[in-house]
DNA sequence: GTCTATATTGCGATAGAC
DNA sequence: GTCTATCGCAATATAGAC
């Protein structure tokens, strides 16, 4: 086999079996078996089993660098923030480990957490702020809202509706074709509420 | 030491272990070390460390059985809403340990996630949505609401505020003396939306 | 009911052949 | 660059004394 193969097998096996099982939880001898490699493998490419989860979780939050995105020139607060909620859907869809990552390590944090997960999750968190306080200060928003815990519940809306998909799949449509009707379900009630007009 | 004393030592030393390191994350050598007692009594009360680790989780999620309280007879739906922020906002104080159960279940499930978890975490969604759904008809919420998925929103607002608490410290007060502000802010979001008023 | 001592298995890491 | 073989250690679980 050739270096790169045998470096992405492990990367991908890597994933796959420390967002199922966590750090701790996955054994160097089943990670290499898995990725048809010997074991000797992970301490050359990676120096050691954690030098392979940290390589994993780097590569999971790579995809926050994107976040600017969102924030295209010209685009009001409000489709900014509708903006947010399909990137989300996009990075959960197109990546079904990444919540495991991410709350693994919000809950049961490790050395990895303060350098490669912490700022990314709060660079999204202050985007969000940043452009709820400019329509606050526009008066499209209310003057009473608290920018940064509303971001916060934009974020929760979102991401919770994933991370209990597994309690709720009998409850509601989780598959993909529903996800622009939850843009909408959810963007709505973030900016009109579900109270009914009067 | 008395029975009881070292069972219960057992139970809230795995508590916090468990919660911070997750079931793989610590070992029954640590364990009985932390209870200051020996390792043969988790086989002894418990019959394994996974059998510890199942106790503590039916701790943990006993407190969802009072669900049922926040829907007192008379109530407004918008009142039910509220008091559940005050109610889950009162379970995640006074059991700092409780969301790493719940979040390390959800996205890396055990054995006990179908018996001890899924039912309770369902079991608030359906209230929850049920109450929506109450209020949709008798019109006042909006007919285009979706039940369970606005319940989720509500769930996951107040959720990913404790959740995301170690990435979002420096950004705004978690202390609980903000926390009736934080009801009054997501009461107000859920229902209305952040929408200046015309 | 609680302990110490131990049986057995599996762990992470590495030496050394090719 | 990849393998096999192995070292040293820590894991869970249990036997048996008290």
């Amino acid at each position: 086999m050739v270096k790169a193969d045998c470096r992405r097998r492990l990367m991908e096996v890597g994933t796959r079996l420390f967002a199922e099982r966590g750090l701790h939880g996955v054994s160097v001898r089943e990670l290499s078996r898995a990725a048809g490699a010997s074991i000797s493998m992970i301490s050359y490419y990676f120096g050691s089993k954690e030098g392979l989860y940290s390589s994993v979780l780097q590569e999971q939050f790579a995809c926050f660098d994107q976040i600017g995105d969102i924030r295209q020139q010209g685009a009001s607060p409000l489709a900014v923030l509708e903006g947010y909620l399909r990137w989300t859907i996009q990075r959960h869809r197109s990546n079904p480990y990444l919540l495991r990552f991410y709350t693994s390590e919000l809950t049961n944090p490790t050395a990895y957490f303060a350098t490669l997960v912490a700022p990314p999750i709060g660079n999204v968190i202050k985007i969000l702020a940043d452009v709820i306080e400019e329509g606050r200060q526009q008066g499209q928003f209310r003057p009473g809202i608290n920018a940064v815990n509303a971001a916060l519940a934009l974020a929760g809306m979102i991401n919770y509706f994933f991370l209990s998909t597994l309690a709720t799949e009998s409850l509601t449509n989780h598959s993909p074709a529903q996800d622009e009707q939850l843009v909408g379900q959810y963007a709505a009630i973030f900016t009109q509420g579900i109270i009914a007009a009067p």
